[in-house]
DNA sequence: ACGTTACGGTAACGCTTGTTACGAACCAGG
DNA sequence: CCTGGTTCGTAACAAGCGTTACCGTAACGT
């Protein structure tokens, strides 16, 4: 049982090859042969390292979900308030550079591919849940004086601005540029009163 | 050169079914065999009446969008005010009803097809941008005071909430519910002033 | 050093896809 | 009644898909 090659590692570059093909070619291109040729290898090696495609789905979809959650912990304890905590966190949620775009259409392709797939729905669900509980818990800081209905209904519409800023991004950039992005969120933000406003330019 | 069948109406049911299809078994379940067993049907009289899955898919968009500018219109002349007009616009973009779901996710599916198709990324660019501005009248409308880069700013930011929404429905339909939505809409217009708040639920 | 074992590539499998060629059924005109 | 043209179903095609069986190869344990 020796391991002559690292396993963890050889799953990791090919769920980001997998990443890169969704990114590029969409859903229908996402193939096990255009991942193989991605990731500089051959399908049987793919299908040595997983079980089968949705396994591989599933770990590149568990990698985007680690990615940007090691982000959102990133710009959240960089931040200084907890308003400031609140915006970067949204922000780097939505689409606001280039690459973030491109993870943004990444994003809409799992999206998709959920819809028909059970195990890649639950796995959206929990990690959405997730992302707004975290909101949650920023805007209940920033706002210890709302009761909590109040902090989960805001925490989810400014869940769905932010994911509508992706998938609107990932389709038109042109129109919802990054600038563009920034506004509609602090404009939503103002909601919450000059403590989530704050913001470093300025 | 006689049409022994009405080929419009052939072509609005084929769409029509696969629109069904796509709501159904989502875009990896898309296939021309899926479209003619649903429209009762063989492929050689879906091929006989569009050139290729593209030209179906483009008509089925088409088509989509038809019937969510139809509705759009009929709650927009039924409303009272201007601000009624723009909340119901809002609401019904968005997905409070199960069927509005079923279209949330046929949504998301064509979405994530123009990813990788020009034609429909082009079309689904017009579209949304059609939008944005019927949005961004109605906001104008409502404020006649706020210039018009704010008016501008405002819509994209209320686009961007109600397609958020529709992504979300789409695939987890108990956390965005109905009222969850309407909820988080009726938040955002909140920053209108108390003009755009008024709903006929007293 | 050698045998064992796991690894990774090759090539094929069966299946489904979009697409096309061809034949049958039907309605109009003479 | 027959003839011509159009419409639709049948069946086949090549291509691509996910998946699997097989085989050389290189590293480890003894």
């Amino acid at each position: 049982m020796a391991n002559r090659r690292d396993r963890v590692d050889q799953r990791q570059r090919l769920s980001a090859a997998t990443w890169s093909v969704l990114a590029e070619r969409g859903l229908p291109g996402l193939t096990l042969r255009a991942v193989a040729e991605r990731a500089g290898c051959t399908t049987g090696m793919v299908l040595h390292t997983f079980a089968d495609k949705q396994a591989l789905l599933v770990h590149a979809r568990e990698l985007l979900h680690q990615r940007t959650g090691q982000r959102a912990d990133a710009v959240q304890a960089a931040a200084g308030t907890p308003g400031m905590a609140l915006r970067a966190v949204l922000l780097q949620a939505a689409a606001p550079t280039p690459e973030r775009q491109e993870e943004a259409r990444v994003w809409v392709g799992f999206l998709a591919a959920a819809l028909a797939d059970p195990v890649l729905a639950e796995l959206h669900r929990g990690y959405n849940r997730r992302f707004v509980d975290r909101v949650r818990g920023l805007v209940a800081t920033v706002r210890p004086d709302w009761p909590a209905a109040d902090c989960s209904s805001t925490a989810t519409g400014l869940v769905a601005l932010v994911e509508g800023l992706n998938t609107l991004t990932a389709i038109d950039p042109a129109t919802y540029s990054g600038a563009a992005q920034r506004v509609a969120l602090d404009a939503a933000l103002a909601r919450l009163g000059p403590a989530a406003a704050d913001h470093p330019s300025g």
